[in-house]
DNA sequence: GTCTATATCATGATAGAC
DNA sequence: GTCTATCATGATATAGAC
């Protein structure tokens, strides 16, 4: 049905979301216009400002939405137990957690993820400060695995923030290359990255 | 003195070159102005036009001067024998001559790092068909280093593609965290940083 | 809630005086 | 080689009709 004046819709909002999702992560903030996004919704640029004050806060929503589900969906994944235990789970099988839940959230999220770090200096002042202390609060729950390995003696590393920042750097670096359907499945991702870490960190 | 109308300068080429890389380096090329570029000179931004045909000719330039220098630089670095042979070297020596340059170049070129990696994207489909093979080239050089240390028995790991982009990954994180004066030094962030390289290819 | 129309401003690039 | 002035375009954001 043909795009008309008067109405519609309840889905425009998110649609404008996933619109510049798509095209900041693709273009960059800075190269995508008010006008691209309306476009690849439907709307006319005015429109716009019905759901989002302005592009910055378009920008920092999407950037916060980000870090709080990661947050979110790491924090249970961290609370699972093994079913064996209940008791302290060993720095080991919470390092594999770590580093398929890291993999996964963020290879299911490419678009969401190159924001993410590309785009921070796109940031006002004011929403960068409360986006970084977010990504801050998820590397320390690494480098807090990475202590209490070394502390058992489980792990073997000359500096654990520098590992937490090369383990970091090193799954990051997944989503320049993985695309859905290539040379390797998913699974086959997190076992590698996996067996590279742990001999990385000494296990 | 003052500046004035009437004429100079020799050095206003590389100054403006200096000037666009850190601009871009800082707030990313569609960010910024080739006016901001200009007042960063002392020039106005008509001035600009005398030096480079157009912005995109600009950043260009940046990037195929920092690929380049790397290529050459690295290609001196490789030929160096370790005084003792002149038969081919083995694979961990070559590995740890690829960590410590690849850590020493960057580290000591932030802005055009940042550039060669960020601006990809702000490329024309042309010029970015010429930049990427000389990262590819440089890229397929490790490789051939992991696949050497594989096929001699040195390093162990299950897939020396996949190892290569991961090492490059991990070492490219080292600019997202060093800066000159801080807690370590370059030559400790190589060492750290060959340390846990070595483990993870599997030496 | 979306449209059209517009205010205001910044942009890349060029022309011509000096 | 640099300046001033300007063109043409496109940007964000707003106002008011429907």
């Amino acid at each position: 049905m043909a795009r008309t004046a008067g109405s519609h819709s309840d889905i425009t909002g998110p649609r404008i979301r996933e619109a510049a999702l798509h095209l900041f992560a693709r273009h960059g903030y800075n190269a995508v216009s008010m006008r691209q996004i309306a476009a690849q919704v439907g709307v006319q640029a005015g429109a716009l400002y019905n759901y989002t004050p302005d592009k910055q806060t378009l920008l920092f929503d999407l950037m916060q939405h980000h870090m709080t589900t990661l947050l979110d969906e790491y924090a249970q994944i961290a609370a699972t137990q093994p079913a064996t235990q209940n008791a302290t789970q060993p720095a080991p099988a919470r390092l594999q957690r770590f580093v398929r839940f890291h993999i996964g959230f963020h290879i299911t999220r490419p678009d969401e993820m190159f924001i993410a770090y590309m785009e921070l200096r796109a940031l006002t002042p004011e929403n960068f400060a409360r986006i970084e202390p977010q990504r801050r609060r998820y590397e320390d729950q690494l480098q807090s695995i990475l202590d209490a390995g070394v502390a058992s003696g489980a792990f073997s590393m000359p500096d654990t923030k520098i590992a937490t920042l090369a383990v970091i750097a090193m799954l990051n670096g997944v989503n320049t290359w993985y695309r859905p359907g290539g040379r390797l499945s998913q699974e086959e991702v997190e076992a590698l990255y996996w067996t590279m870490v742990q001999k990385a960190v000494g296990a």
